[in-house]
DNA sequence: AGGTATGACGACAAATTTTTCGGTATATGA
DNA sequence: TCATATACCGAAAAATTTGTCGTCATACCT
């Protein structure tokens, strides 16, 4: 099994939570996995900015602090797929939170640093 | 006036909202600046894992990003003080939705990863 | 046989964040 | 005078995250 190198947080529930998502990726993973569940290559469609290595990478992570399942078809051409757990799924209320954040207040951020 | 080397990210909601505040140590600034304003020395005792020069890029950040106020009284010796403003302060329920969700999930991660 | 696609991953480089160390300056108290 | 405290900041090191590159293996299609 996958071990992170750096641990998840415990030394506050905030932080906890934090080092759980603070990442370019990961919360743009738990809301693509928001609906379906997603092969890696969709992922990597549906996120293009990322390398797949990238997503590979944090993915991993996500499954080993179990906000993601990973199941792999012993078939070939090989064939897996990434889904959201429970736990996963009891983060999505915040980043809907942030998500409705963000879309309020993006003009303003577009003013001050945008194109 | 301090300019962030990486620019918050405007590609989608989401990120934006996340690029404010995925860093080891502004969420819990703003947790911290909730109550009343503080003097820098006081956030470093609250925060004593952080050190002050830490605790003092990630204000400028916050402050240039509008989240945080900066006050400096131009006294001898000097005094600053640090307070929420109403945009920090819009972003308060998604940090008290985290702080919720690591209370409801601590013995699970704890039980993991913990001692 | 050669090209394409899938998914996984090692080795490494680049970028970014965080920390450490030292220094500026001024006033107070021992 | 010397230590302490306040706040600020530069340089550089260390740690961490993110990205690039090349590789493996297999089956399909041309």
């Amino acid at each position: 099994m996958y071990k992170r190198k750096i641990p998840v947080d415990l030394s506050c529930p905030l932080r906890l939570t934090m080092s759980l998502v603070n990442s370019k990726w990961k919360s743009c993973l738990l809301d693509e996995l928001r609906g379906a569940p997603m092969r890696p290559s969709e992922l990597h469609k549906a996120l293009p900015e990322a390398t797949p290595r990238v997503l590979d990478l944090q993915l991993k992570e996500l499954v080993d602090d179990g906000l993601v399942e990973k199941t792999i078809y012993p078939e070939l051409p090989p064939r897996s797929e990434y889904s959201i757990t429970d736990l996963g799924r009891s983060l999505l209320p915040i980043l809907d939170a942030m998500i409705v954040w963000g879309e309020t207040n993006r003009a303003l951020f577009e003013r001050k640093y945008g194109e």
